[in-house]
DNA sequence: CGCGAACGGTACGATACCGTACCAGAAGCC
DNA sequence: GGCTTCTGGTACGGTATCGTACCGTTCGCG
């Protein structure tokens, strides 16, 4: 029996819905570098993440993949399930950062959907992020350089592990970018001149978030507000859920704002 | 009054629900260049496509879009409003080939997807689809070199449009990859001069599928073959959709046949 | 029929990123 | 404590793609 729960989607839910989901998940170690999904093969369980990440990536090449999505404590493990039995067999998910994680066995998720009406909810706008986050990164992909790439990607990791401290070589970034390692330790060079991180074998740590954050494009922007306008603030105020910057007020807003803001014309590499 | 459907997800619905479906739309004609959803703007209508080209790009700069998915006769654009009331904001949706296509506002749309079950479960399928595509491009954009991207985009707008000729101009064709014009150009003269394709002013036409989809990665099969997959052989025998391909059997087929995919190693640019 | 705009072929130097490789320091392991 | 393994810094030439620009041809339109 699973008792504090740290997933934030779990914590959107009203505490009936909770239980009843709670008494179905059961609690496990997240381990560096293990499969949860195969390539190609039935989804067992999905996971709420507790803590760590888990990063979704499609194959491009033989014994080839490059990283699609990822996902923290803000999200769900296998979330696309919800849209047909047997879906996103083509991305092979895997543990990137160890924590902790809660899973419940795909049958019975896809069930309890029908009964339980705001899980359903949350977890369907969760996954209208998935498609705003990876459609906002593949773009992202195929115009920006690694530069900004890379402080996308360490801004959504950060947002995803709650933590300025990402435990990851450069080797395993360079993967997940689907780039060369020496490539990212140029990079992370690069940034840690200009004071927005710092490295240590085996670990980069954001150190100035705002300024991490201009440097990138406005990708991560647009990926953070997406969370937060549709599943953070879609939700009651009875959330506990903290929000660590203002919510954004309505459905649509500050159009104006969005498209004028500033580092999106200078992609000034 | 709808009469004659060519949409392929409404084909797959049975007669009482489509008809239901029908009281609702109304036939448009879909002309070039014109935005269906703006950025950040409500979506009014959701499109089911009959004939033509609809683009969903994502914003990578001031004016500057990048295609993250597409859409064709096989399709719906606006599907993403399923997940969430006003989601997939992110995106620009432009017509960019001309053809006609049954809309239906979007309030009415969410409202009768509660009521028959079978239209739901197409278009839940259909956004898995699109999911899949999404995220495949996107690491294809990052891995891949011009060429496989352009050959893969050529095929999934071929598949899209139901017809070997592409009418679009190489300025067009690049801004919806994200490249220069000139490298467009280049590159569909290499296409062309290894016998696959040719091109008119404003046309591009598929002469060789068979060698193209050799030419280019794995990451048009698989998305193909998702579609396949998911949307196609999930319906009963009823449908009269015809598949150009023989059916993929099961659920989850001949790993080894994917895994062992031939072209897959030799990303030979 | 003639004009202007759109389109596509081509060229140039610049540069971001590649593949590969080598090596030194740090960490894990017996 | 000494060994192996992992990690990250660095280097090299190679190449795909870039930004920009010029210009002839084709098309649409008046």
């Amino acid at each position: 029996m699973v008792t504090q729960v740290q997933n934030k989607l779990l914590r959107l839910i009203p505490t009936d819905e909770l239980s009843r989901v709670l008494r179905l998940c059961e609690r496990t170690k997240l381990v560096p570098r293990r499969i949860l999904h195969h390539y190609k093969l039935p989804m067992e369980y999905v996971y709420f993440v507790e803590s760590g990440l888990v990063s979704v990536a499609a194959r491009v090449g033989r014994d080839k993949f490059v990283e699609v999505w990822l996902i923290g404590s803000e999200g769900l493990v296998g979330a696309p399930i919800m849209l047909a039995a047997n879906a996103a067999p083509l991305h092979r998910r895997t543990v990137q950062v160890a924590g902790e994680a809660l899973r419940i066995r795909t049958r019975e998720f896809c069930e309890i959907l029908g009964s339980l009406p705001q899980l359903r909810s949350v977890v369907e706008r969760y996954l209208a992020v998935v498609l705003a986050q990876t459609s906002q990164s593949g773009a992202c992909n195929s115009y920006h350089g690694l530069k900004h790439r890379l402080a996308r990607w360490l801004l959504v990791a950060r947002s995803a592990l709650a933590d300025d401290e990402i435990p990851l070589t450069h080797g395993v970034l360079a993967e997940l970018l689907g780039v060369r390692r020496a490539s990212v330790t140029e990079c992370l060079e690069v940034l840690q001149n200009e004071g927005t991180i710092s490295t240590k074998r085996g670990l980069v740590k954001v150190e100035n978030y705002a300024e991490l954050s201009s440097i990138c494009c406005n990708c991560f922007r647009l990926i953070e507000g997406e969370y937060r306008r549709l599943v953070l603030s879609a939700v009651g105020a009875d959330s506990d859920v903290e929000v660590s910057a203002p919510r954004i007020r309505s459905p649509l807003i500050e159009i104006d704002q969005y498209i004028s803001d500033r580092d999106l014309g200078g992609s000034s590499s």
